[in-house]
DNA sequence: AAGTCGGGGTG
DNA sequence: CACCCAGACTT
């Protein structure tokens, strides 16, 4: 099957039942694309479009990005996960404002330079926001592909990948790149997808090796598995008398960077110490129920305590990294799910209690 | 090549 | 419960 073959279908089915309505798709620009592809990465279209509105409406343009406090560009980016993407977008905005004056790069390679940008994003910007011909391979693509040429194989092995790359390099079209680039993620997100394809409707099945052969859910290969370990700890919901709840912030590096997250403990009893001796408090603790959280390679079993200081504390404490949070206030910090979701909890249960009383 | 980094949707 | 998703980056 041609080339010219492959793309045609592709754009002509594209034409009739693509997407171009997704929010990214109104008014392009590559910093619109960009912020799109950054958050889609390795998150569902779906998943992804209220986060988008939101920081679309207060970062509108790069400037604004590049000017925000990171703890705001945190904020917005709270419950999508993977946080270095939001950390590596506003280190780029502020690139892009110092190094470029302003202007976001034209060429891929250039684009790919910026932190967290890799040949897939630099691709789509290239293609979707600038016209340029780039071969893009995310989730989608590699699914078309692996079934359309039956490439067998994990794609996280670097023999795959590259026999992925390649086949993505031949197939893409010297026109209409940008809507190719939409439409191969669409037949990928719509009608190729994991499991229960829709081939019937599909544009290119008259190419497709695995459809002929009948065994398209074998592509693309599984990734091998491996035993997921589960990790335990005490997250401390440390209330101070006025009801204020104590965060600390997490280094850039390791799970959770760079944002505000109650004190951890080992076990009940590092806990009390870290009461008595670190904060040099007394408080009541109550320990709520356990919950459970799976990040993608463990799991984290947390037990909650609640602690109510009987005082203020009165030791010196690093104000740039801890910090008193009072719910409903306009303190603009990251936080994890977990921890959002256990704030969320304190702080209902306080006002019952206020209404209550 | 393997590990790290989230959270939600799906079967 | 396991697996996957508009991947990039570190080791």
């Amino acid at each position: 099957m041609s080339k010219t073959t492959f793309s045609q279908q592709l754009l002509q089915w594209f034409d009739i039942a693509g997407r171009k309505d997704l929010p990214w798709q109104q008014d392009i620009s590559p910093y619109r694309v960009w912020v799109s592809e950054i958050m889609l990465q390795q998150t569902q279209v779906s998943t992804v479009i209220p986060y988008y509105q939101r920081f679309m409406a207060r970062f509108p343009d790069l400037v604004s990005l590049a000017l925000a406090a990171n703890d705001e560009v945190l904020a917005l980016w709270t419950g999508l996960g993977y946080y270095a993407r939001a950390r590596n977008l506003h280190k780029a905005a502020k690139m892009i404002c110092e190094d470029f004056g302003g202007v976001f790069p034209n060429d891929p390679e250039t684009i790919q330079t910026l932190p967290g940008i890799g040949r897939s994003t630099a691709a789509a910007i290239y293609s979707i926001a600038i016209g340029g011909r780039a071969p893009i391979l995310d989730g989608n693509v590699k699914r078309v592909l692996s079934r359309y040429a039956a490439i067998d194989g994990w794609p996280g092995l670097k023999d795959v990948e590259g026999q992925l790359w390649l086949l993505a390099e031949d197939l893409t079209p010297n026109k209409r790149v940008a809507d190719y680039t939409q439409a191969i993620m669409d037949l990928g997100a719509t009608l190729c997808t994991r499991s229960k394809p829709k081939c019937p409707k599909c544009p290119v099945q008259s190419g497709c090796a695995a459809y002929a052969a009948g065994n398209q859910t074998n592509y693309p290969g599984k990734k091998p598995k491996k035993i997921t370990p589960v990790r335990e700890i005490h997250l401390l919901i440390i209330e101070s008398p006025a009801g204020e709840i104590l965060l600390e912030q997490r280094p850039n590096s390791g799970i959770w960077g760079g944002l505000w997250s109650l004190p951890e403990a080992i076990d009940f009893d590092a806990a009390t110490h870290y009461l008595d001796n670190t904060l040099n408090a007394k408080g009541h603790i109550q320990t709520w129920p356990n919950m459970r959280h799976t990040f993608s390679h463990f799991h984290l079993d947390i037990t909650p305590l609640h602690i109510k200081l009987k005082a203020d504390i009165s030791t010196t404490m690093e104000p740039r990294e801890m910090l008193w949070y009072k719910g409903h206030s306009n303190q603009q910090v990251g936080l994890a799910a977990p921890v959002k979701k256990l704030l969320d909890a304190v702080f209902s249960q306080d006002l019952l209690r206020k209404h209550s009383a």
